[in-house]
DNA sequence: GTATTTAGGTAATGATCACTCAATAAATGT
DNA sequence: ACATTTATTGAGTGATCATTACCTAAATAC
């Protein structure tokens, strides 16, 4: 074993734990948005002191921008852990509706998305624009292949296209994110997942 | 005729037309979001002299409540109008859809929804957060009220409630406009209208 | 050892922030 | 005419904004 990458890096290592720090950024830029965040807010929540900031992100959308990376590994990583475990594709968009049912919900619904939040930016962003919009087809493709898994398993017998449906689930999905943060998604959340279903017959 | 309330103001008029300054702030604050746009912003866009913006409005919540009353009101104008002339319960619902499918692309979409940018900086508002909960609400019941008239004139099937129907409905529409802002909702539109109308069979 | 490299910490940058105040202007009421 | 009311204007408020420069600290490289 060469052990390759595993060199020990050349200058003074870093004090903060860059997970903790993009955390803090997560939850504050989630729930205000990018320009309602101050650099004071963010030295404060990460006890990182702003020349620390700047030398490791360069400016603030530097900071955003891996914050939002993180973000949306995280949820991919949860995602495809509900994919990897439900049957059939029917069964895995269900899953995912359930998913953002509760990231809309209760304390995490009213934190807000991250996407939502950057795209209501997003005309502002020069780097951060391309990851948003990168996350948006990736996501799009994610749920038309998907779709396209339900229809040969036979669990998503509609005609409309795959690339259809999963543009109507991804608006879902992100209204859902939208409706949330206003705390305004009520009710029988479980009719509200059965009812989404039938975009699937 | 005593021609009730059309006493002329006491003081010196308004030399600015209020629906203009309104409407730029509309624009402004939808693009952007709340805290990204500057009273700079709003008086190079408006015309009007910093001190005159605070004479009218004591504060920029104040005037953005102002635009979002406003844009509430022209948005449920519209609505009110596509409600009118379609024959039944599906068709209106068909209308709405439609609507916030042009709503959310090219140039309009990109401009964003001040509902949604409202709901973004939630947290942080006192009077324009009741505007916006009312409005989610308002609408909300309107939705539902459509459908339960769908539902008696027979062209909605669904046995879902009129609420969970409603809520799915609200999803869907601020999740256009989320979507739209990323230039996102690409396709067939009317397939899109046609797969979402799915949901009241 | 010394040089090099990277990070931490702090004070300070100019710009912009939301907002206020006092003076002036233009209308109505009596 | 004169008092009252409301609007306009522009300078000025302190606070905060994002960002940088400079020095010190801690690691590796030779």
């Amino acid at each position: 074993m060469s052990d390759v990458g595993t060199d020990k890096p050349r200058g003074r290592p870093r004090l903060f734990d860059e997970v903790v720090v993009l955390d803090r950024a997560i939850d504050l830029f989630s729930s205000s948005g990018f320009s309602a965040v101050g650099i004071n807010e963010l030295t404060r929540a990460t006890r990182v002191k702003v020349g620390s900031l700047y030398k490791a992100y360069q400016d603030k959308e530097g900071l955003f921008s891996k914050a939002l990376e993180r973000y949306i590994a995280l949820r991919e990583g949860e995602i495809a852990a509900i994919l990897a475990q439900a049957e059939n594709g029917r069964a895995r968009i269900a899953g995912l509706l359930r998913l953002y049912v509760r990231l809309s919900s209760g304390k995490e619904g009213r934190l807000g998305c991250l996407m939502v939040a950057g795209i209501g930016e997003i005309s502002k962003f020069s780097f951060a624009g391309n990851i948003l919009h990168g996350q948006l087809s990736r996501r799009q493709m994610l749920l038309a292949d998907v779709v396209s898994q339900g229809k040969a398993d036979g669990s998503i017998t509609t005609v409309a296209e795959p690339n259809v449906v999963a543009n109507l689930l991804l608006t879902l999905l992100y209204g859902m994110r939208v409706v949330g943060k206003a705390e305004a998604l009520i009710g029988d959340t479980d009719a509200f997942v059965d009812l989404a279903l039938k975009v699937l017959d």
